[in-house]
DNA sequence: CTTAATTAATTTGCATGCAAAACAATAACG
DNA sequence: CGTTATTGTTTTGCATGCAAATTAATTAAG
């Protein structure tokens, strides 16, 4: 084997790939339920956080692209899961907002956790909290 | 806190998503003098360790979606990087042949792994052998 | 042998991820 | 105070990921 580290075998990369994507897939049918991709979904947990968050915050604590937040934002506004406010005291800021459907959501999306952690049955708690402190080092980068 | 589970800092699966991405955004640049994408790469990869296989052969190796697969290889084709031939014994398979310039591609894409461990490297060989291992663990269920 | 499954690929429609460009509003600076 | 740089958000264009429907070819059943 001439360039034994262009193997997928030993590529690190290919594995998150595969992981990330097989993870999200399980979210799927959970979600079909809420009417929520898994994204929506991302937003939906940060503002269960924290509501009332401009836009700039959310991007921030969901790593979620800034050009795809637009749209998926104006997705969940259709659904009348939040609603999008200007900032009187800086107006290039827009505040989000969660409306009664979207608070109410967080009750119907409490067993969605519990769902997921089924498909990783054959995971130890942990394996999975090593597994976190290792993505966290990676995400550091 | 109602429901601790639904918060973004207990998701492992939140910390996949922002690790795949954030690792594929990695491969990016040095990509990018291949004229190649991420998926792309790992098509080249999968087909330099094995010329001449299938398309089901390689959808099971990359684990890339097969809609996207099709476009994907049509858009390879077009930049000369290989050729898709009909399966003589069975009419419905394809096989994928590397052309020269998907070959020689190889050894440009030789410094590739290295520039990306650059990128990591606040993280111990041990702890990527480490992670690699959970992330095989995950991709079983 | 003819029809009903099954398999291999492709197509289609929708939802991102990403980079780059475009805008608006605010902050910095001379 | 006016020009410039910076910040917050949106828009655009391209490349997937995914599910479902479709087509072509092969196999299985009766």
């Amino acid at each position: 084997m001439e360039y034994p580290q262009l193997k997928l075998e030993n590529q690190l990369c290919h594995r998150l790939y595969m992981a990330s994507n097989r993870i999200i897939r399980n979210y799927r049918e959970p979600l079909e339920l809420l009417d929520l991709t898994y994204p929506q979904y991302i937003v939906m947990m940060a503002l269960w956080e924290n509501d009332g968050i401009s836009i700039a915050e959310l991007l921030e604590k969901t790593s979620i692209d800034g050009g795809a937040m637009t749209q998926i934002l104006k997705k969940m506004t259709d659904k009348s899961l939040l609603s999008i406010v200007k900032d009187e005291d800086d107006k290039r800021k827009r505040i989000i907002k969660l409306e009664t459907h979207g608070a109410e959501l967080r009750h119907k999306a409490a067993d969605i956790p519990d769902k997921i952690k089924c498909s990783f049955a054959h995971m130890t708690e942990q394996e999975a909290q090593q597994l976190i402190e290792l993505l966290d080092k990676v995400n550091q980068g």
